[in-house]
DNA sequence: TTGTAAGCGTTATCAC
DNA sequence: GTGATAACGCTTACAA
């Protein structure tokens, strides 16, 4: 019983007439490489261990540039995806003897920057960044480039790295062509934050798919700018008053639906009597409400991994010239969607595009 | 245009003819103490930020035995309790200048000693932790207690440190009581993972709830032993086939309530025709599923500012005896409670307790 | 008012 | 096989 306080790499090779760097070839694993004798090894080893001795990481940090940390830097933690992936990356991460340092930005510049600067400060080995949005010149892009870094869930076209996200594009003309099959010619279409990379991609999904079925896609289908229930509540109220109505609805995340849903409730309105609806963004409850919800899901837990594989063969030096990757989302077919009559093979409808 | 990359502090004192005493004294905000002239103070200020120096924070830290760098240790921090928690502790954290380290123990033993293993070998400053459970044999205790320290959401017995949680007895409490004046006998409980600090408290503000109100609390009505969506679903089963069947019920986590409302459709069972609920851990979707859950609600915020200031207060070394800290929870009524007939005053029913 | 120098605890490069 | 020693980049007595 004689362990005060664990003694430093220094303090043990002293105490056991040893130089320091002897210690800490042992202890770094490279007892081998330099043909330490196994005897002091072993004795180093055992002492190292009954004295308690932890190498500073501080000090081995500042030596070795290298400080097994990673920053995850995303607009919401609190989100369920984000958290969801951030929980996802910390078990990797970990897995791989890397800490994972996390920051909320709130979608605000000012916030990122700061956050940021705060992680590069600390020397992070490396980046997964979900930008805030189009305009990436608040960055402090200079010290960004320094460090390997990878994008998840949004692009960033100034951002010149890898990024990782699900094929947003696509689960919105999933949704579209469900809604199409089963008869609705009229498809609105609520919105995140326009600028933002996963709200944009959706649109212009729900626009092509339209488009591709010759039906109407137009700025009147269109409600909605941001995130929160209570945007999808107003934009609701806003689709609900439109005439003719429409029949059906993609709706872009799940905080969103919270909304779309007391909106509906409140005008004692129906699903999918009165409206026909997808959710973008599938979640634990969207199975529980009733009806259950038709959902597009995307793969967290795939992202995640990808993400920190990517990050981490970066950091290891691999410039991997991977491609901007996007994973295939999926749709879940429950009950918010009605079956309309008539004949889905084709609908006379007007026309929809940028020229007349 | 001269900014290859930025100087070292030690660089910059070379290259301007100062020595890095100097040089450091201004930028760490000690000029005024050292009584630096405002002459040479200005032209380092002018220079540093030309050249985009930036003090390196790993060299700093080694120097100061600090790192301004705080850790927080979830058993998920996906569920969205947690998530909405680090959410706020991030960002007090990051306006006091404090970076935020998280790890997920998925509440397991083994992945909580390594994720504070992690976070103590980067000489965090403090941490805040929710504890996976009751045997904390497993932490490096001698580590632990360097470093200042705060619980949050769970406590600890054999952790001698300040906690801060909702107060999850009284949530129960007021929940049982709710449904009493209901004019409920026959009120269930769907549990957590027994050994939780949350779910055995709640359980205990259910038990001593019903003893006073004189009603039926024996183990024949506790259900549940986990905090899965499924695990509700099971519970839900199991409730729904006893004999008598309750009238109500508790459950004890908002991953549960999802369970036990699949159960309840599955079987179809509707709320609160022929179970009245109480969830407790109020969420978004709890006021959009039919019929809108009467939920119990904690104050995430005021937690997590709380607990960041707490831990503040102890980095800055006071040894604050502050106690344990309980927040109050309050009752949401929405729609899954059934009126029932019958005199709410005081009814007969088998006593309850643990002698005969 | 500023400089010198001794750390903080490692690791890498030479020596022997 | 092992040991000096010089970094890594900063802070802070102690001098001057």
């Amino acid at each position: 019983m004689t362990d005060a306080t664990p003694p430093s790499l220094k303090a043990l090779a002293a105490a056991m007439g040893l130089s320091s760097a002897t210690v800490s070839r042992v202890l770094s694993g490279q007892a081998e490489r330099y043909r330490i004798s196994s005897g002091t090894r072993d004795r180093i080893l055992a002492n190292a261990r009954s004295s308690g001795l932890v190498v500073d990481h501080l000090a081995r940090s500042l030596r070795l540039r290298r400080t097994l940390t990673i920053g995850f830097v995303a607009p919401d933690i609190s989100d369920s995806f984000f958290a969801a992936l951030a929980r996802h990356v910390e078990r990797s991460a970990r897995r791989h003897g890397y800490s994972l340092l996390v920051a909320d930005t709130a979608d605000d510049p000012v916030a990122e920057t700061q956050a940021l600067t705060l992680m590069l400060d600390r020397h992070v080995d490396g980046l997964i960044l979900a930008p805030v949005g189009t305009p990436a010149s608040h960055l402090p892009l200079a010290r960004l480039a320094q460090r390997p870094c990878v994008l998840v869930d949004r692009l960033s076209p100034e951002l010149a790295v890898p990024a990782i996200t699900a094929d947003h594009r696509r689960g919105a003309e999933l949704a579209v062509q469900h809604l199409i099959e089963r008869g609705h010619r009229r498809i609105a279409c609520i919105q995140g934050r326009p600028g933002s990379y996963p709200s944009d991609e959706r649109v212009a999904g729900w626009r092509a798919a339209l488009r591709r079925g010759g039906l109407a896609c137009g700025a009147d289908l269109l409600f909605g700018a941001g995130d929160s229930a209570e945007a999808g509540r107003a934009a609701a109220s806003a689709l609900l008053a439109r005439e003719p109505r429409p029949t059906a609805a993609l709706v872009l995340g799940d905080r969103l639906s919270i909304g779309v849903l007391q909106a509906l409730q409140q005008a004692g309105l129906t699903i999918p009597a009165d409206l026909s609806l997808v959710a973008v963004e599938d979640q634990p409850w969207t199975g529980v409400v009733s009806p259950p919800l038709t959902t597009i899901s995307q793969p967290v837990a795939e992202l995640g991994s990808q993400v920190i594989e990517l990050l981490l063969e970066r950091i290891a030096g691999q410039r991997s010239m991977r491609l901007p990757r996007t994973l295939p989302v999926h749709l879940i077919e429950r009950a918010s969607v009605r079956e309309l009559s008539g004949d889905p093979g084709s609908g006379p409808a007007r026309a929809c595009g940028a020229e007349p």
